[in-house]
DNA sequence: TTTATTTATCGTAATATTGCAATATATAAA
DNA sequence: TTTATATATTGCAATATTACGATAAATAAA
């Protein structure tokens, strides 16, 4: 127990909730925030950006990284990191399409 | 320890991390696009669609409540679900704004 | 080499999540 | 009322997550 089924659904319904837990999570939020409002790869900094300590930080960006939210690459001392594009049109994709479908309907219910 | 420090982030930050993070869940997205397949309320059906026990997906269909990503309403002995659009859309347009920002920018890093 | 700086990892405590059996609740049907 | 059916809640065990101090690793600068 405690462990998630991963084996009984669809590789894209892992994919998706995997990408999905990894911004569930406000400092993720608003790692993925600030990379963006700097708009290019910030090497070194990120911690400084955080109400929270170093390592809880680097856990963080750990965890970013593993979902493919964000790219890193060494860079001397600090370590550059920047927003992988493809898992956020990947989710955006996810939603749209969602959404599109969901405006085809009907909404009388509920 | 072991709890998120909400307050140390913004309420819009907060919001969109609490609406991915129902969505960080297998069965959840899978609850989602079976929501979306049939297209209309469901009333009771939820459960024989997962593999999953009766306690664990009535959780995980509460999770999804409180997050707001569907509503459901007591229809006699079952329950009526159904995907609440304005949550989707609010993801949407969250994804869609950050693809649309990082595309006006360079490509070159990472 | 020594020192400073930056990021990662380890270890650990507190809390949260996942999953399910057992049980409760609520309504429909007999 | 009794029975059947559907969903919710409780309680619990196993595991995961969150956060951080301490420390390691890796490189730059002195």
């Amino acid at each position: 127990m405690g462990t998630t089924k991963t084996d009984l659904f669809t590789d894209a319904q892992n994919q998706i909730a995997t990408i999905a837990k990894a911004l569930g999570h406000p400092a993720r939020v608003a790692i993925l925030e600030y990379l963006l409002k700097v708009n290019e790869c910030i090497c070194g900094d990120i911690v400084n950006e955080l109400p929270l300590a170093q390592p809880t930080v680097s856990q963080h960006l750990k965890e970013l990284k593993n979902a493919g939210l964000i790219k890193g690459n060494v860079e001397g001392t600090a370590i550059c990191y920047c927003i992988d594009e493809a898992a956020i049109e990947r989710l955006q994709a996810y939603f749209a399409g969602i959404a599109s479908k969901l405006s085809e309907k009907k909404k009388d219910c509920c």
